[in-house]
DNA sequence: CGGCTGGTAACTGTTAACAATCCGCGCGCG
DNA sequence: CGCGCGCGGATTGTTAACAGTTACCAGCCG
């Protein structure tokens, strides 16, 4: 299966020229980024008309584009009454996170036996990254790093529809990345788990990784259902006093 | 989020209305229940001229329906080379049969601790049901039965993210469901180990339903990777010989 | 006899116009 | 003053026609 939206893209070419591609495709990629980097935040709402005239296309390939985003949960149309950007309650954020975790410990379950130094490279690689950049205290390239450590287990288990069931989570979860990083808290305890779960790993103990690997995503978990929405939302704002200083 | 590809419902009717539905509406539910239920098997070559015509509608909202099954996976659409039913390879059959068991088995963890009486009837009728086709011998209605016993405990287990993954994910494995009964060979096997499942749940222990929910959804996956794709050929032959009777 | 070429038919991609529905606003009524 | 009513603009849903691409087939050339 074809990693995007089920369209096989040529052979030859991994990144499908961009004069090939039809333009509800073009629709839905640029969409899909626009939203995942939240310059399209939760709850915007997606005209037809204004969409179309933004990229010089009529309605139609919108229409399909809008479509598929529904269908990956991305964007929520309510018939008749125009299309939104989708937005998680904290109850679904925590409901995400919890199958989030199932996903990532088999991940890692499968990954481990299969793991070559090549792909222990990696993983070291990223790490370090993210403790660099946890020392210099740039939280957004911190969270990059963490995100793209735990993509890297996915994609090293071998599992292509693991690997597509996840993504397609991770982007309903990535635009909420501040909220990620309030409950996570301290960021130097989150490189040491990691580093842990590296440890198990390269000592080939999948069950042990995986065990640390449960626990590790279970710590933003115990802490949002231990908060009230209140708290979060005063926690989210001091953390952006911290960030903007 | 709406059960269905993130469209909002009228909230007084569960089920809305056929004439307030959007004809895209109508053509993707007609679509998904015809691939689901096998009509249209894998493979099938989908023209939105002859679909159009067959449902009333013009080509628009069958595009629109095609797309979003697309980004359910049910459909593969190959640009300008027109959309076909999408197939499992047995490979990708063995990866969602892992992705299937982490997610189960993180609904049992989540289920059991919440579990009252009026689930544990549930669980138990729909066990006895099983058993009662297994003994009978009709095959069919066994797999019902036992897909939902697990679709149940997805639903206990309170995790709407989780029910909204677990059911995309086996829109795409039930249309094989005689590849799985064969895979899981004795039915009185498999109704003793959801016996033993329910037993655990009852006694609260969700870490023991948990490690017998994973056993379980194991047998099918070691019996495909101990086959060839001959072997598994041959024994889908021997199944329908023997249903046939 | 096999493979290439050109043409044609069928199909997908896209557009613009039409139809129906929803939303906001002012008006009149109670 | 509050509330329903209806009207008009804006927006979504749908259609039919047009444009471009692909697949297929016949016929020709090697």
């Amino acid at each position: 299966m074809a990693p995007e939206a089920a369209v096989q893209s040529d052979k030859n070419n991994d990144v499908p020229r961009l004069e090939n591609l039809t333009l509800s495709q073009r629709a839905h990629t640029f969409l899909r980024d626009e939203i995942l980097s939240n310059r399209l935040p939760p709850g915007t709402e997606l005209q037809e008309v204004a969409l179309s005239q933004q990229l010089g296309v009529s309605r139609g390939p919108i229409r399909e584009a809008l479509g598929r985003l529904a269908a990956e949960g991305l964007v929520t149309v309510r018939p008749r009454r125009g299309a939104v950007v989708h937005s998680l309650s904290s109850g679904e954020f925590l409901e995400a996170y919890q199958v989030r975790e199932a996903l990532e410990v088999l991940a890692v379950r499968l990954a481990v036996p299969r793991l070559g130094p090549e792909g222990l490279a990696e993983l070291q690689t990223v790490t370090d990254t993210m403790a660099a950049q946890a020392a210099s205290g740039h939280v957004t390239e911190f969270f990059e790093a963490n995100s793209l450590f735990h993509e890297t287990f996915v994609q090293l288990s071998g599992n292509e529809k693991l690997q597509e069931v996840y993504r397609r989570l991770i982007g309903q979860m990535r635009r909420y990345w501040r909220r990620s990083l309030v409950l996570r808290g301290d960021l130097r305890r989150s490189v040491s788990e990691h580093r842990a779960i590296l440890r198990a790993a390269r000592e080939g103990d999948a069950e042990k990784a995986a065990v640390l690997m449960a626990e590790h995503i279970r710590v933003p978990q115990a802490r949002l259902q231990s908060m009230t929405a209140d708290e979060l939302l005063e926690a989210e704002a001091s953390f952006d006093r911290k960030v903007s200083e």
